[in-house]
DNA sequence: GGAAGAGTGTGCAGTTACTGCATATTTCTT
DNA sequence: AAGAAATATGCAGTAACTGCACACTCTTCC
């Protein structure tokens, strides 16, 4: 029985190779402007082999989608004592998707490429909204833990997706800034700074709670294309 | 000079007919199990007359993009009085999106084609956060039209921000709701009761500001795949 | 140490969305 | 009716992605 496992030691080596080679193509060409079969070529696998690993030309640049948070991470979630649902739950997308990867050099390439590319920042959001079913039902989790039943109260259903909906966007948000903001600022601090953001912009509202569509109803002329 | 144009009209029918046909052949064996040339087999079209009209496969069920919204439209959602900046541009941007296309029909049809396929809605999203970026200068003209100066409150960038990926996620949760709701409840009713779930979510979590992330780094211990 | 078995790599052929370009057809203008 | 402008189409090509069959390599277990 091999300690290590050289099959493991092969796997780990040829993703970083293509990994590498991938990134280091993008950042010189331009993530738009290279091929797979370029990056391929120079990370010598087969084609197959690339999506074998990667699934996806994205997948290679964005990382692996790492497995859902694992059934502790939910429960600790779900029995947190406090009502500030979004930012746990914040917290807890925010350790799933980037407490991982310890390699500093490949994080910051990472970085720069999707700097340059602002399309491949939605597809990672879009790549978070597949698991908003599974999310939802973690939000539920919580919900039953603190007694709150769904069949009480009808309106439970529509938060937790709520919630969901809002962590999709402050994500983007977060993603957005770890870009561009001082990559000094380590990521709980940036979460922490974006709900109180989000506190601010919602305070604010709070208060002349009222009126909120002052036309009832008249920009419908309006010519089409 | 004709008074209608035939040119418009043949273009509005062949527009209609491509539109009609995709949606029939998603409604019977769903969006994933058809091909673009199947839609222009059954409307009559070229592949290539489908991609000038449509632009992409995902278009002809999301329907075309409609233009920015005017500078009228910008003004007056800049000028408004309140501080509610969330709620108004959530106003704004559903008025952007949905208060276009008069056939009933067509508009349930793509209600079922979508619901059938939540990758839709996700493309959905997708595409709107390609207009961020104008979003967020949107954002920015009512802030100025507040007097609220950029230089004065570097926040201010990141709140404009914000404000944008917020609204970007309400309106993916503004969207499902549309397609599982009962259709009576207009759209505008749907996002005053958005806002009020944001409120009830974000105030919550107000009062106990304060313990926000308990453990401070600790699940790196995780395997990986 | 060698055979069986599981895991991995690869070639190949095919599908599908999408694009650029040249050209034909149709409608509008005057 | 002629020329300009918009629209429709065919064609050829690119690039991402998939399924399948088969070869190779590491592991396991006797």
């Amino acid at each position: 029985m091999a300690v290590d496992g050289l099959r493991e030691r092969k796997r780990a080596a040829t993703q970083a190779a293509i990994e590498r080679a991938a990134i280091n193509l993008a950042l010189e060409h331009g993530y738009d402007n290279i091929t797979v079969d370029m990056i391929c070529e120079s990370s010598m696998v087969s084609q197959r082999t690339f999506f074998n690993y990667f699934g996806s030309k994205e997948g290679v640049i964005l990382g692996v989608i790492p497995p859902l948070p694992s059934d502790q991470q939910i429960d600790a979630f779900a029995r947190k004592a406090g009502t500030d649902v979004l930012g746990d739950f914040l917290t807890l997308v925010v350790e799933w998707l980037l407490d991982q990867e310890p390699d500093a050099d490949v994080v910051m390439a990472r970085r720069t490429v999707i700097m340059q590319t602002p399309e491949l920042l939605n597809k990672q959001t879009a790549r978070m909204a597949e698991f908003e079913e599974q999310f939802v039902a973690i939000v539920h989790t919580r919900y039953e833990a603190q007694g709150r039943d769904r069949a009480a109260d009808p309106d439970l259903e529509d938060e937790a997706r709520m919630v969901v909906s809002l962590s999709t966007g402050v994500m983007h948000y977060v993603m957005r800034q770890r870009l561009s903001a001082s990559p000094a600022a380590s990521t709980s601090e940036l979460l922490r700074r974006s709900i109180k953001l989000i506190h601010r912009i919602t305070n604010d509202a709070s208060q002349p709670q009222n009126r909120m569509a002052p036309k009832p109803r008249s920009i419908r002329s309006r010519t089409r294309r």
